[in-house]
RNA sequence: GGGAGAGUUCCCGAGUGGCCAAAGGGGGCAGACUGUAAAUCUGUUGCGCUUCGCUUCGAUGGUUCGAAUCCGUCCUCUCCCA
């Protein structure tokens, strides 16, 4: 199967400009494409993975990736696919995202002459000057067909500020720019990059007379329609020191049932005749193939250790087989204890379990903390000391394991 | 530039002098049921030293015994006119 109708049966392909030249180009080697990452936190997510999967597999296919850093881009704030307006950031704060997606881009693609490249769209939109690209690209938008952009649509009721408004044209000058320069011939970014992506192709065609292409990668939504890769407390981001191994594996373990094949799918690099007789199953047979996904993805992102690290920690606390030893730790030092004790409340909090005391309370109030397997009631409960020797385990609600012990 | 309106807790949204830590819904968390799933039902959802105290209704100053609520100034957004 060739690359491209692999990519199609995976279900990662959203929205592309011309389907047969770009099967074309990229089954035979020919592309030269982009991705774009702008630099809104410290740390890649989920939706970056994707991205750099895709690149992954296209370059094994022979195709030659860019990835760009937009530390350009990231001065303005992309309006897409947001109901609201964007914070602007500092440039320190810029500049340091910059450097972390380096690095952890550096884990998953390898860099280096004749393999991808890597580029920072600062280096050519810091300097522009205002009249002359005006001059040299304004005239080639229409602010009619900007409008009636889809992005730009939804947010027609809200406000949209200049700045933002001008977040297409420079998006669309790194393709022209790109296209020039490293003779990149297509882009590919998120489905709700599409028209910023479009106006790029078009902006080519309009000063350089060239076809360029672009493709969008499927959203990664759940079966109610929601963006996956998030839970309440923020992303799952791919650096271990916000989103732990172990974290990462539960959320993959925890998806929907209906959820877990299309991710194996999209997620996994499993050949899809393998996953093709995983369709057939259902039940609670579905659990291993949520095991699958969890560990396969932990792999990637963490690498094996990691991933069987925590592998063996969920069946330690959830089947009673496997090793607990990897269950996240806390350790208490002797300014936790007042008089030879530690109050649970107090543990919960130390660990980060709770955000409040109060909500500490609420908990035990309600039965859903315990220790060492015995339910606690009484939220002015307290441990001493010396039990710490062997490790206590909390247990709060049905899924979150703590083990503390005295450093 | 002129005029009209809006900003409430994680989100949406009620509240227009004390009965307001603030209705209702969503989301979250916990309990029951289960397969570490979904659906459903129940409880809960500002903070703390929890029969009490403290902080919160865009920001800031004021009126008042008392302000989310009234007044001044500022900020942000929406709509209409130019």
């Amino acid at each position: 199967m060739k690359i491209y109708d692999e990519l199609v049966a995976r279900g990662l392909i959203a929205q592309v400009t011309d389907e047969d030249e770009i099967r074309e180009l990229v089954n035979n080697g020919k592309a030269t494409f982009y991705i774009g990452f702008d630099p809104t936190a410290d740390s890649l997510h989920v939706g970056h993975f994707m991205a750099l999967c895709l690149m992954k597999r296209l370059q094994m296919a022979g195709n030659k990736p860019i990835a760009l850093i937009g530390g350009g881009t990231g001065y303005i704030g992309d309006p897409s696919g947001r109901s609201d307006m964007r914070s602007m950031m500092t440039p320190e704060q810029i500049q340091h995202n910059c450097e972390c997606f380096k690095k952890q881009m550096s884990r998953f693609i390898e860099f280096g002459e004749g393999k991808a490249q890597m580029v920072n769209n600062s280096d050519w939109l810091l300097n522009l000057n205002y009249i002359e690209l005006l001059r040299d690209v304004g005239a080639c938008f229409s602010v009619n067909n900007m409008l009636r952009a889809e992005c730009y649509k939804q947010r027609m009721e809200k406000g949209l500020s200049f700045l933002e408004f001008n977040y297409m044209i420079m998006q669309s000058y790194d393709f022209y720019h790109l296209y020039k320069e490293y003779g990149c011939n297509m882009q590919f970014g998120g489905d709700d990059q599409w028209s910023n992506m479009l106006f790029g192709s078009e902006l080519i065609r309009k000063k350089l007379g060239k076809d360029a292409f672009a493709m969008t990668i499927t959203l990664l939504l759940n079966s109610e329609g929601k963006k996956m890769g998030k839970t309440a407390s923020g992303a799952v981001w791919l650096d271990p020191e916000k989103t732990s191994p172990y974290e990462f594996y539960q959320y993959w373990r925890n998806v929907g049932d209906k959820d877990v094949l299309k991710c194996i799918r999209m997620l996994t690099f499993l050949p899809l005749e393998e996953i093709d007789k995983m369709d057939s199953w259902e039940g609670s047979q579905l659990n291993t193939a949520k095991e699958i996904l969890a560990y396969e993805l932990t792999k990637l992102v963490h690498g094996e250790e990691e991933a069987e690290k925590a592998q063996s920690t969920a069946r330690a606390v959830f089947g009673g087989i496997g090793s607990d030893e990897n269950m996240p730790t806390t350790e208490l030092t002797a300014e936790n204890f007042t008089d030879g004790k530690i109050g649970v409340l107090d543990m919960m909090l130390v660990a980060g379990l709770i955000p409040s005391k109060g909500e500490g309370r609420r908990l035990v109030q309600q039965g859903g903390v315990s220790i060492d397997d015995v339910k606690i009631t009484d939220p002015t409960f307290a441990i001493e000391a010396e039990k710490f020797a062997d490790g206590v385990i909390l247990k709060k609600g049905k899924k979150v394991y703590n083990k503390f012990v005295i450093k």
